[in-house]
DNA sequence: CGATCTGTTGACTGTTATCAACTCCGGTGG
DNA sequence: CCACCGGAGTTGATAACAGTCAACAGATCG
């Protein structure tokens, strides 16, 4: 890995939320950090932990899981910081599990760090706050989805989310994404059964909206999937959302670069 | 209403999630605000609003309430400040109603004076922060609700946080609190049906756990209703939130003030 | 004193959970 | 190289939970 792969993932993140300049990305470059890698399943944080840095990710995917009652309350791409929240207030302590699904890496960052660049550039400041207030729509956008949801909807909706996040940080080129996760992990997320799960993603192959093989997701009928899921990114609070939700979502490179995958009958 | 009011509801959220000094408590009498009374169901603010001041509920209750499902995500009481957590951020745009469950009174502050008591007094910046955190644990722990638990501990836990949150902010002092909401609007919270909904209060009184009558709640048998909720109110954020969740919820006041109801047979 | 909203009840339907068995795959050790 | 093993995915049968519809009762309010 590169130096600077860490600054370039939180750089692509924050871009997506508010413009920076040239002497916000200078102090992005500031950052230290050290680096871990996790298994599929590992724990980055425990619940309980008290945290001094906060947890970068840099690849794959982590998310909060409840210990009691195995729930996933977030799910977070590269360019994410899932316990940026936390706010340097010291007596708070986690009440859930951070969990890598799939092979995960992380750049644990000072908590200092984020405060002193929220002091030196004020648009900085305002797109880590967009960041907390995105975190915060997505709690509620979830609470939404499982409340007024069948599992169907659940399903395609986790999965248009996860797309449309991947892109704003520059991965997912095509209509495709990693799925290192299991299904059960799925189902953990959207609150349903593995075994429904199962049939649920069956059904989506059924339909045509997409194809789960080898752990990769290829999406092959994006507005579909949207229409299933009810799908509106504005929540999201990124700067170009509202193009993904139009009916094909703006590849961020043209055919010739990624051409399409071949869509198996 | 009295001069000060506003103050007071505001001082005893605080005061339970952070110890304060006198000079924190005299900065918040400073606080300017307008008063604004609002019935059942009408909106405090609207899904896209544009907000420059902060809404404090001094009476009654408010949610958070999507438009499209009617799904309610977050339940405040008075002493919440339910759009704190803008930051200022000017483009924010409102994803929800801010709907009144039954009539309520809401003092509308200026966002200015959240940030300046944040400069002068680190603890009462400590105070907001953890407030802004608290809301955010609640949502966790909605999404937790909604996903693992089942219709009757749903509304049983849903039913346990109001009431310790009430107990927080000195009101609901024995095990009574007023319910000027509907069914239908606790089937909303609750992602169920306003039948079901029905049929879960019936057989919560059929236990013998409370009485729902005439716009109130009785709770006949606390230690039943944490049973049935698995509540755990770890994640309030409160200072004394532990002696909360004990066989016996601790009430503020001594039973010769507040003479327990007879309860009907 | 009628209109409307809220609460209540019964019958029926539909979605999803649960259980159990089986397949498929990748890895590991004999 | 192959047999085994464990995890993940798949399938069918059944059961439990909650939604929907329709009707009515009771409260509240102008």
């Amino acid at each position: 890995m590169q130096r600077g792969f860490a600054f370039t993932k939180l750089a692509d993140r924050l871009t997506g939320v508010e413009e920076l300049s040239d002497d916000d990305l200078e102090l992005l470059t500031r950052m230290s950090y050290t680096i871990g890698h996790f298994g599929s399943h590992d724990h980055v944080l425990r619940k309980g932990d008290q945290t001094s840095n906060c947890c970068l990710l840099l690849q794959g995917y982590l998310c909060w899981k409840d210990p009691g009652s195995g729930q996933i309350t977030s799910i977070y791409v590269p360019g994410d910081v899932p316990d940026l929240d936390l706010h340097g207030v010291a007596a708070s302590q986690l009440g859930s599990h951070l969990t890598a699904l799939g092979p995960a890496v992380v750049a644990f960052v000072p908590r200092a760090f984020f405060h002193d660049i929220s002091v030196q550039s004020e648009s900085l400041a305002r797109a880590l706050r967009r960041l907390d207030m995105a975190e915060t729509a997505c709690l509620r956008n979830w609470i939404i989805n499982l409340g007024s949801r069948d599992s169907l909807a659940r399903v395609a909706h986790l999965i248009c989310e996860i797309t449309v996040r991947l892109w704003a940080v520059g991965l997912s080129h095509d209509y495709r994404l990693p799925s290192p996760f299991t299904q059960s992990d799925l189902a953990a997320a959207c609150a349903i059964s593995p075994v429904h799960a199962n049939r649920i993603i069956q059904e989506l192959r059924r339909r045509r909206a997409l194809q789960w093989q080898s752990r990769m997701i290829t999406i092959s009928d994006w507005r579909m999937l949207v229409h299933l899921a009810r799908f509106e990114p504005d929540y999201l609070g990124l700067r170009h959302a509202g193009e993904f939700a139009r009916p094909e979502p703006a590849p961020s490179i043209s055919p010739e670069e990624a051409p399409a995958l071949s869509v198996p009958s």
